[in-house]
DNA sequence: TTTAGTTTAGACTATTTGGTCTAGTGGAGG
DNA sequence: CCTCCACTAGACCAAATAGTCTAAACTAAA
């Protein structure tokens, strides 16, 4: 199984701008992560902008896919099967040290640039459908608004993120995320 | 009362950077949206980045505090006072578009730049510290761990606003904030 | 009114930026 | 072996970038 040289800019520019950030991120930058030479970035991709964006779809979205996504096959209570998933993001060491990279990109590039929001926004969509799928099929008292909860979860799991890269590890962040698994106990019937 | 050069700088900067982020605004765009030349900008500061440190200090810092510290002289649960603040911050509508901008340039800055990340702990430990206090003077059942529900409500907050701005709205953002508040809520005893 | 210091003014510079262009190379199919 | 085309290679470019510099215009105090 070879690594196409496609893969390996994709694979660059999801981990720089990962740390960097879009704007903090330029070609040198990517190129020289790579170790390829311009003619090539731009063969396959026709601006930074596309390749980012390509980033979004090929690399943030299976990846937050992949989180929530968890043996849903089994009859398992929806509830459980969100705290487990919760639970499991503090084993992924980057996600505790620098945070959703949906929810990164989202902040930097969507105030600006209506593609990104597009595309970040669908990916989001799609998580919370997920998760409210999941919501609905659980012991959740009847009288509570699923749809904010879906909303609530991301959030909390989101900003408990974002007080990375200074203020989390993952002791902090099971710690944060308790209280989020305490209420959602609470509210099973 | 006149509005010295210096402050003319200051509020361009943190209008745009809340909005286009540190990478994303240029010395350009700071000159024309204040209308003055390069050799005042240069007069008052003597890089780019001790512009954007100062207004994370003269502006950033007294809007945070600004939103928690409501009238605490009353005798009133710590909870009640947290809950008020909380919602609070959904009149605020550049909150609800754009997100905390603290919060926004912690997740830009702080990963690459050790000075930010500095500047930026400094502030949310002290809105930690005065959240806890609060919380130490409430209603809130003995075996509640207040430090990590102190981190707990700054990340849920944060993260609320960070579905913005293509996901949120002050509705949107007080569906999901009730949670939040019932939460605390239900750790009275 | 002179003087000294602060503030304004913007031309200028070196570097970096995203992106183009043309020439070559390598490997798969005929 | 040849041919063709996807891919590599990197010199090159115009624009934007952060920051410098010198001169002028204020302003307040003597």
């Amino acid at each position: 199984m070879k690594y196409s040289t496609r893969d390996k800019i994709l694979d660059a520019v999801y981990k720089l701008v990962y740390i960097n950030g879009c704007n903090g991120t330029s070609i040198d930058m990517i190129l020289k992560e790579c170790s390829i030479p311009k003619g090539s970035l731009y063969h396959y991709f026709k601006s930074k902008k596309e390749m980012v964006l390509t980033v979004v779809k090929e690399r943030i979205a299976p990846k937050m896919h992949e989180f929530y996504d968890l043996e849903k096959v089994k009859k398992e209570d929806g509830v459980d099967i969100m705290v487990r998933a919760i639970l499991k993001v503090s084993q992924k060491e980057e996600l505790v040290k620098f945070g959703c990279p949906l929810n990164r990109l989202n902040q930097e590039m969507s105030p600006v640039d209506d593609d990104f929001a597009k595309a970040i926004n669908f990916i989001y969509d799609r998580m919370k459908s997920d998760i409210l799928s999941a919501l609905k099929d659980s012991s959740i008292k009847a009288d509570v608004d699923l749809d904010s909860l879906a909303q609530f979860i991301i959030a909390t799991v989101w900003g408990s993120l974002s007080l990375s890269p200074r203020h989390s590890s993952i002791k902090r962040y099971l710690n944060t995320i308790n209280h989020l698994v305490s209420y959602l106990e609470s509210l099973k019937y």
